[in-house]
This record gives C-alpha cells, sequence and structure tokens, in this order.
DNA sequence: TAACGTGTTGATAACGCTGTCATTCCAAGC
DNA sequence: GCTTGGAATGACAGCGTTATCAACACGTTA
C-alpha cells in the first residue's frame, strides 16, 4: 500500500531473496520456483513497488516505450483511432507510448525529420508509421539505417522487413460503387484522395474495378481530385455537381470528404439522397454524424493498429519468424445517404421511410 | 553525424574537458565560460550526441516527461486539440508527453485509477487534467498524497494549489444567447452539457444570464438534459422540436450536440436556419463540417492547454511563486445555422444570400 | 560412489548520467 | 606580492535496475 518509494532491494528483503531473483519475477523470466515467486508477488503488492523504468531502461538499454509517428491534421479521427489500437497493445505488454506528430501542412520532410528526432531522443524500442510516412522513402532509409524496428499501418507496399497491415480498400471500395450501381446509378462521380496515400490509388482501381464488372464505362470528367480533408471533398463536390449533365451519386474516396460533397448538395439545394446520392470510406466518427448518415465501408482501424503493434512488440520481443503482413476486410456500412436514382425511384418507389438502424454487411 | 552511439565520455574527451561540464552544458546551468560552452556544442553536434534519458532521469530522479490524462471517448476533437497545445510545450521545454486515456464509459473513477496507475509507473513529472477529470475529488486528493504537480484545463474550480485555465464560458455563453435574442428569438431551448463538468453549469448561467438581460423569462419546458455527445444533442432537439409549441432557436452546449440538433430538425424536415435556428459552443472541427456551419463561441483550447503546460513546467522547474490561474475568452463564431425566426424574417426579409465567410466577433 | 545435468539462486559489475563537494583559476583589493 | 572570494571546473559516488557468470541443490546416470 505504502507505494512510490519501495525500491527492489525492498522487495528483495522482504521476501528473503536476492534482487536478482525479484527482478526475474518482475520480468516474468523464467526458473524461479512456483513458491518463490509467490513470496516475491506478495512483497511487491505489499510495498507497493513499482519497477523504476529509467533504471530498467538504463541497465537493459531498451525504453518499453514506443513511438507512434503520424501526419494527418485534417483526419484526426483516423489518427485518434489507430493510436487507441496502438495504446491498448502498448499497455497490455508493459510498453509506454508517445504520440509524434508530423506537422504537415508546412515542409513534410523537415517535419518527419523532427519527428523522428524526437522518437531518436526518447530511445523509443520502435516505431509505428501511419499513411503516408509509412511509405515514406527517406524516412524508412533512415528508420532501416538506425536500425529501428517499425511497423506500417495503411501502407501501399505490403512487404519488406517491418510488419505491416492494411484494409481491403480496393475490395471494399468495388463493393460501394457496386451498391451504387445496384441501386440504378449510372453516372457515378468518383472523388480522389490524397495521392500520397497507398488508400487512394487502391480506392480508386476499386471503383473501376466495379464500374467493369458492370460494364460501365469510366467518364473521366466524374473523377475529381481530392485529398482527404473536408473542404477538397466540398470543392470537388461543387464542381461535379455543377457540371451540365451532372452525376446522380458521388464516392467520395473518405467520410471527411464526403461530408464535404453532402455539404456542396446542400448549397446548392440538391437533396440528398434525392437528388444525389453519396457515398464515404472509414466510417469514422463524422459519417454518423452528417445529415443524412452516410454510406461507407469501415475500415477497422483500432483492430488493424493494435494488430500491428502486437506483431512489433513481439518482434521486439525476439517471437519473431519474419515480418508478418495482415489484411483486414472493410464490411459495408448502408446508411441513409444512398437511395436509387430519381428517375428510376419513380419507376420503383421506396416504400415508406428507410429504417434508420444501420446494417453492417460484410463486403 | 555519426549518431546513436555517442556517450557523455566520448563528448567530454573530444571537447577535452570532464563529463561533469557537458553535463552543464546539455542542462543549460550557468558558470559556464562561453568558449567551454562553445566547445563542447561543437563536440555534440560532431558526434551527434543525444543524452540519454534513462541514466538522465535515473540520476535526477525525475523522467522529464508529463501526462496528459483524459476520459472523453466522445468528443475527441477537444482532447485532441488540448493534446497539440500540451504537446507544443512539451516539446518546446525538452518534456515528453505521455497520454493516459481514461476510459469514459464503464467504471469512471476505476479508469481514473489505472490512468493514474499508469503514471505512477512511468514517473511522470506532472500531470494534466482535462475536465471532468480536473474537478474528481478523488482522483486529486491521490495527486496531493503523492505530491504530484498538476495542471487542470477547464475546472469548474480554479483554484487550490494547482495551475488552472478555463474559457469564459459564462460570457460566451450570455454573448450566443443574446445574439439569438438580437435576432428576434424569444422562445430559446438550452440543451445541458455533462453534469460533471463544470463548464456546463457556468454555459447554462451564461443562458439564464443572457435572457434576464433582456427580460426573457426562462421556459423550463424548453431546457433539457444533454450530453455533450451528438447522439444525446439529437434525442434533445427531437424531443424540443416536437413540443407543441416549439422553440424557434435551441443553443447546445457544445458543437457535437448542436450538430445533432442540426440532424433532429432535418430529420423532422425543419430547414436551419430558417424554421429554426442552431447554436453550439467550442467552434470544433465538426461545427464548420455541418450544414449549414454552426454558430458557436471559439474555445482557445490549443492556446488554453499550451499555457497552463507552460505554467506547469515553471513550477516543476522552480520559477514558481503560487499557483497561477487563467482565464481565456470566446470569441463568438457567426455562421449560417442561425438567422431571424420565421414570423420575424417576413418582417424583415434577409437581403439577399449570406456570406460564407465566417466572422469571428470578440465576446 | 562419483560425475553429470538441470533447475534455481545470488554476488557483483556495469548502464550513462547528475549531485555533491573539492579544487583550481583569476581578477580585485590591500 | 599576498590574500580573498566568486566563477569555473573536475573527481567521484551513487541512482535502481539488468546481465553475466558463478554457485548451489538435487535427482539421474555411469
Amino acid at each position: 500500500m505504502a507505494s512510490g518509494k519501495a525500491k527492489i532491494t525492498d522487495v528483495a528483503a522482504r521476501a528473503g531473496v536476492s534482487i536478482k531473483t525479484v527482478s526475474r519475477v518482475m520480468n516474468r523470466e523464467p526458473n524461479v520456483r512456483a513458491d518463490t515467486r509467490e513470496r516475491v508477488l506478495e512483497a511487491t503488492a505489499a510495498l507497493g513497488y513499482e519497477p523504476n523504468p529509467a533504471a530498467r531502461g538504463l541497465a537493459s538499454r531498451r525504453s518499453f516505450s514506443l513511438g507512434l509517428l503520424y501526419e494527418n491534421p485534417h483526419e484526426f479521427s483516423y489518427t485518434q483511432r489507430a493510436f487507441d489500437g496502438v495504446f491498448a497493445s502498448c499497455t497490455a505488454a508493459g510498453y509506454t507510448l508517445l504520440m509524434l506528430p508530423c506537422g504537415g501542412e508546412d515542409d513534410a520532410s523537415s517535419a518527419a525529420d523532427s519527428a523522428l528526432h524526437l522518437a531518436i531522443q526518447a530511445r523509443v524500442d520502435g516505431v509505428i508509421l501511419t499513411a503516408p510516412l509509412c511509405d515514406d522513402g527517406k524516412l524508412l532509409g533512415a528508420l532501416r539505417e538506425r536500425e529501428t524496428p517499425s511497423a506500417r499501418i495503411a501502407t501501399a507496399t505490403p512487404e519488406g522487413l517491418s510488419c505491416t497491415v492494411r484494409a481491403g480498400d480496393r475490395d471494399a471500395a468495388c463493393a460501394i460503387t457496386e451498391h451504387l450501381l445496384d441501386l440504378g446509378h449510372q453516372r457515378i462521380a468518383f472523388i480522389k484522395g490524397d495521392p500520397r496515400h497507398g488508400a487512394s490509388n487502391e480506392r480508386f482501381a476499386g471503383f473501376r474495378q466495379g464500374l467493369r464488372a458492370r460494364g460501365v464505362p469510366l467518364d473521366s470528367a466524374l473523377v475529381a481530385e481530392g485529398h482527404f480533408d473536408f473542404d477538397s471533398g466540398r470543392q470537388a463536390a461543387f464542381a461535379l455537381l455543377n457540371l451540365p449533365h451532372r452525376p446522380t451519386a458521388i464516392f467520395a474516396s473518405n467520410d471527411d470528404m464526403a461530408a464535404g460533397a453532402i455539404a456542396a448538395a446542400h448549397a446548392l439545394g440538391l437533396a440528398v439522397p434525392t437528388a444525389v446520392s453519396v457515398a464515404g470510406f472509414d466510417d469514422s466518427p463524422i459519417a454518423s454524424r452528417t445529415w443524412p448518415p452516410l454510406t461507407t465501408a469501415r475500415q477497422p482501424v483500432f483492430e488493424m493498429a493494435a494488430a500491428v503493434t502486437d506483431d512489433l512488440i513481439a518482434q521486439l520481443r525476439g517471437q519473431f519468424d519474419g515480418p508478418r503482413h495482415r489484411l483486414f476486410d472493410c464490411p459495408l456500412v448502408l446508411r441513409e445517404s444512398t437511395a436509387p436514382p430519381a428517375a428510376v425511384a419513380k419507376k420503383e418507389p421506396l416504400k415508406g421511410e428507410r429504417e434508420g438502424a444501420e446494417r453492417h454487411v460484410k463486403s
């Protein structure tokens, strides 16, 4: 109970063993008799002993901490979900987590440098990279040079010596596209994401794949550039909806941009989904906060982040037989922002109101 | 350049001084001759020397790290902005920052305990508490008992031995209320925030104060309970807008709930702001992502967090003459979610479209 | 019985820095 | 020149843990 000051010698004295044995117990090392371990644990509990991380770090030349490098100032909800997953795994494994923001806006590479410098200063045992940093050649090179183990979330290149995790962006984007086509849409616009993110290409590829599967030609006039943030989505949608022959549906590469598209539609007096359907990607918090709430694909960021962190920690502990590359499905989430196009709706009117409850469908 | 392995003895050898002098330079201690300091700095640069934080921590019995305790799983955008401010100050001062989430949902006090335990394990030099933890008596007691310095953001009790910072919630809420009254609204509904947050009371008090100043009686039927999250705002607004004699404006205690109110209005076929005006509080990211974007009060969370962190670090460094209690203004931000009520609008029609640009007005 | 192996435990030297205190330096005062 | 005192510097002992390696206990095998 009286904690805060007990050290390993106190515990050793109380348990009647050497400090080394206490150390063994604290570190879950083998070769300690069960009753000895019991006595030590009892002593630690009685004294409220907490190992001193500084002393541990100094002696073991490890810090038992990881760094989470991220860049996106816009879509922090993604980083938050990733953080939650990474944090959960770190805590479970007795690791400490450092947030290492990379500026973003201004000078991307110098921001990455400074974040890397923070990681070096803090002597983290490993780093976790989110997109788009996870595909930054210079950063990866610097990490390799320092022999810093790393894990990569949402990478475009699921290979190499570090563990990676990514979502089935292409399949899910294809599924969303097919959903829109199934509703009867023929003129579907697409808003691309930040080209530095590997997921952007994948989602666009999924979109094209969906069209191709249904024999609908790709109209390049309906493809707009975006950067994953609300404002770029709004502007892109504005332009698309002002087209002479405007699309009946917009598929934005993420939810923030989809929310922007909804705002643009509202501003133009176009009701969603009556006049125009809108779909997003990620199922981030904003997806259920727009009106109408967004049809999207759920990217299981928490689970992805937690899994890849587990992998990284396993690697740090030497339980490692080659890097592991994981792939997670993104199930479709159907909400109220998508519906048949007006022309079709007349032929097949919807029966009553759409239900408010979400429906999760495996993609 | 060749960094990662140099230690203080190497630097000392290269600079031709003792390790103690290098230590002095690294810690910006006085009583080092300018040219000596210069030589040492040159040597550190040449060797790419980075002090080992574990060794530093062990010898100095400090960790040079702070912990940010937070609880709100809903409104993470607030925590993010606070984090950004705290992080900026920490980095500038050479401190490391640990995120210490407190669960939230389930068992609040046990979650706070576990976060506190993480802080103890990590041996942070101080902690920063966000609402509502900053007013959690048990938590504050535990911190006092361990003599852990702390800073508190958005506290209801700006007093005691720790540095605090808070926003002028009451004045800003009063200003928003007066803004709605000035537009001609007489029946203004109010959605309260989480009662555990000190700000909730203050904002409600500001609302009442605004009404009183204009001689408008408080109609308790128009006051609803909320918990600062989107869904509670939506439900409260739903109930309010279904009232026989419904309000012409809704003032929600924060932006998330205001976004929920907008969703409720949309769902009921009530246009915002034509049929009902909606105002929020905080100017969080969602405030500019709803449609229409929200009239709100900007809480300068980044600046508040950075300032109180500076105070805490100053205290840790012994530059401390009593705790400092700061107060920040929340300027009004007028956007498109508020307008004169329909009846008044007929008499005094708006001229043309409202401009899209934001206008910041000091409250 | 002796040698051996396996499982368990402990003595002691690092780990890289800071705190304490002693020492040296140097300009000013007599 | 000699003393004085503050500024500048260094020697050295920890800080609380882990790593290394030695020692020991005990059952098994030759």
